[in-house]
DNA sequence: CGACTTGTTGATGTACATCAAGGTACGTGG
DNA sequence: CCACGTACCTTGATGTACATCAACAAGTCG
């Protein structure tokens, strides 16, 4: 246990909520709004390599993230570790804790990362008195199923080369979506075994294919920050058509 | 399109549901029974080989499966495919259609099917006005994100030996949880050409891999019949403890 | 300063894919 | 009825994309 936690006692204001103010999140009515700030039990840090969430474990929390990156994953009793998805702004962690009672995975930070953290009880509630919010928790599970599926196309279909220049473009996305990338730009926290780990290959393995997708010319990766310079060839790479935003329907 | 699709005539009624009755579902409450009643638009049967949705198009449908078996997949633009997990009776498909007006993925029939077949429109409603049906759809969300968390891993991380014995358990639990295993041994319709596209593996190697565990007498498969002959041998190749089931809390 | 993490490269091994062929069962049309 | 095609399973021969092992360099940290 060489990882600290401590709970923050200045909360950010969800009126004030930096995710709120990105266009990717919907507004909430003034009703939802109150049960939210309510709903609210505190926040939480966890700095870089801290676990949030432990396979096995019943926990009583619900996490958004707002600010920070983290990973999910699961381990074989030998010791072989597959990350199943990155989390990062404006994600929700622990639903699945919360239907099933124990986790079937972990969350560990990547860096410092800084979590709104909700009460678990309280999410019949949230299904019975707020349909638009649970509606919400219900897209965005849809919408991790969908990178699940992505992930497993890759993983079990994909070349080494073809798996990193998905992964690339994927986090490229991600970063986006929640505001951190600039023009193909964006700082990312992971590291190449951890890549690896991700696409189900060895990180020597991985190390080469990055550096030649980098001799290539359509990618850098240096100082924990990445650079698309050809998202057009990387996609060629991976054969497939460019997803288009999603934005939540209203109900 | 040489597969063909029927609007049957003939109902089942919802208070007959064969799903109803089995015991890992919940009994609805006589109000949301009443609404789901309403909410059903008909049935539909699909025969063997049938494409129940497609990547790429937005279904105005929904269905739960009510008899057979069907697979989710995706393929990569030379053919490869990649089959992300299995549809059995209880199953709810086209939750991802419905909230992001296209299918990622497409949706197979692997024998004949009988599905219930409900409206994308009134997902809202669904929402606003039955909060513990609400409830379900994301429980059934968030049983599927552990499956695929299952699959990634064992795609991404297991060998061919483990993944062959990690799906045997997994079909098994499944057919058990829908009623249709008798001491481990049940009826399955996937090939092993199908087997080898979940496990991103190829069918050459399957075969061999299948084989050898006959050969040890842990399985057999024969003639579409599954059997397993020895679970706790399978576990240990695996390298992971027994699941437990997982009843849907009430909220 | 040593200990550790992360990236990098070379040498070697192997678990898998691919290619090819043949076998059985089944259906379909002549 | 047979001839033919097709789907699925099976096995052997060969190739290769990856893993594993080993070593080292650069940076960071206590």
């Amino acid at each position: 246990m060489s990882k600290k936690e401590k709970v923050r006692t200045r909360q950010v204001d969800c009126d004030a909520c930096p995710l709120r103010a990105r266009e990717a999140f919907r507004s909430f009515s003034d009703d939802d709004l109150d049960f939210i700030k309510e709903f609210k039990t505190g926040e939480q840090t966890v700095e870089a390599g801290g676990l949030i969430l432990s396979e096995g474990v019943a926990s009583p929390h619900l996490f958004t993230v707002l600010s920070g990156w983290g990973f999910r994953y699961k381990l074989l009793e030998d010791g072989r570790r597959q990350i199943l998805n990155f989390a990062l702004p404006g994600d929700f962690l622990g639903v699945q804790g919360a239907m099933f009672d124990a986790m079937d995975h972990s969350v560990e930070a990547l860096d410092d990362m800084l979590l709104c953290v909700f009460s678990r009880e309280r999410l019949g509630e949230l299904f019975r008195e707020h349909p638009e919010v649970a509606f919400d928790v219900t897209w965005l599970a849809a919408r991790e199923e969908r990178i699940l599926d992505d992930f497993l196309i890759t993983v079990g279909r994909r070349t080494a080369r073809e798996k990193v220049a998905f992964m690339m473009l994927h986090l490229c996305e991600r970063a986006e979506a929640a505001g951190l990338c600039d023009d193909g730009k964006f700082a990312c926290p992971i590291t190449q075994n951890q890549m690896a780990d991700a696409l189900g290959i060895s990180h020597v393995h991985a190390n080469r294919t990055i550096r030649s997708l980098s001799q290539a010319g359509l990618i850098s990766w240096k100082d924990k920050t990445f650079h698309l310079k050809d998202r057009d060839a990387l996609l060629e790479i991976t054969g497939e058509e460019p997803e288009e935003a999603h934005p939540r329907p209203l109900i």
